[in-house]
DNA sequence: TGTACTGTACCGGCTGGACGGTTTACCTTA
DNA sequence: TAAGGTAAACCGTCCAGCCGGTACAGTACA
């Protein structure tokens, strides 16, 4: 099957947005070979094919997961806003994506999958690294990121536990709490 | 077995301990009643006998994270220095009681745990207020909590992977970010 | 005697992975 | 242009092993 009409998604597309879907919406364990073929619409030897093991797979999301994590800090530090708003204001979980990569490997990383931690640290470092260039400051770099990790995280815990956990208006506030932030660090 | 010299921890406690202790090592999937159970040394029929089922192993867990939350809270708002920075300085992962069973009920809400999310949404929720109490505003008290979060979470995903992530004089510096905050919002 | 276990044996269900076959797309060659 | 060939892309089934849980007979101790 190479599409109906037009190659929308290759199957090894598709398959990683499947593993993604598994690993977001009930956790490592329920994202297993026989789930992600299934939800992927290929069969179990079909996605062997595509990725010999569940290594594979991880590896396959860690190289998704470390383009994407690239373009995005291309847009933030061109961001007309700013590098700190850029960060806090993606911050909440919409689904995107990096979003979902990220998310999925986290889950990953909490299970104890070393090149899960390893992919999410360089790219935690790599944020890091990028705000503190334009903020000037380490400490202003930090304290924005962590703003935002603590939003991401939240977001990324209680998606569809507790409702909208942060709303549109407190973002805005929280914005405001930033330039607080990055304005004191200058 | 009731213990060689005194009765230092019971036979449940020890469980819930080896529990905590292997979703932390190594994530939910590592946490299983035969691991768990041979950790405690104490037979499976044994651990079976002090909790009847996995579920009852969580609830087990739940019911001692609230009652730490439940002191810790008090801490906070008695801290002479103030709640903010209480929770702030606290948010630094340093395998006190509480941490471990925040950050093992963590990993089990990562799995999609519906008693571990509703467990930790409730607990998250009173943080907040308490913080909110004390600080007098709602988005404050977010910000400052946020930024716990943020630092509390990096901490427990990398746990054992980069080395000693943020530094006592980083923190010393999000201190006083911390107080910035605090003061811009009265 | 009851409480708090130990130890062993067992079971159904699920998991990652191996493997042998089959279809499809495209390329040669006469 | 029809026949033949090849390799990539995929299917479906089987298997060893692990997991949660059951069952139960025995034991140490207060």
């Amino acid at each position: 099957m190479t599409g109906i009409i037009g190659v929308v998604s290759s199957s090894r597309e598709r398959i990683l947005d499947s593993f993604e879907s598994a690993l977001i919406r009930a956790g490592e364990r329920a994202a297993t070979m026989d789930a992600v073929a299934a939800a992927a619409d290929v069969s179990k030897g079909g996605l062997l094919y595509h990725f010999p093991s569940k290594e594979a797979l991880v590896d396959g999301l860690a190289a998704r997961l470390r383009s994407l994590a690239e373009v995005d800090r291309e847009a933030m530090r061109a961001d007309p806003e700013g590098a700190a708003r850029y960060y806090v204001r993606t911050s909440i979980f919409e689904d995107s994506a990096l979003d979902r990569s990220l998310v999925s490997m986290a889950r990953l990383a909490q299970q104890g999958h070393p090149t899960a931690k390893a992919s999410l640290a360089e790219i935690q470092d790599r944020w890091l690294d990028a705000l503190e260039s334009q903020l000037g400051n380490r400490t202003t770099a930090l304290a924005v990121k962590l703003l935002g990790d603590g939003l991401y995280y939240d977001a990324a815990f209680f998606a569809s536990a507790g409702s909208g956990r942060t709303s549109a208006g407190e973002i805005a506030a929280l914005l405001d709490v930033v330039d607080l932030i990055v304005h004191a660090g200058r």
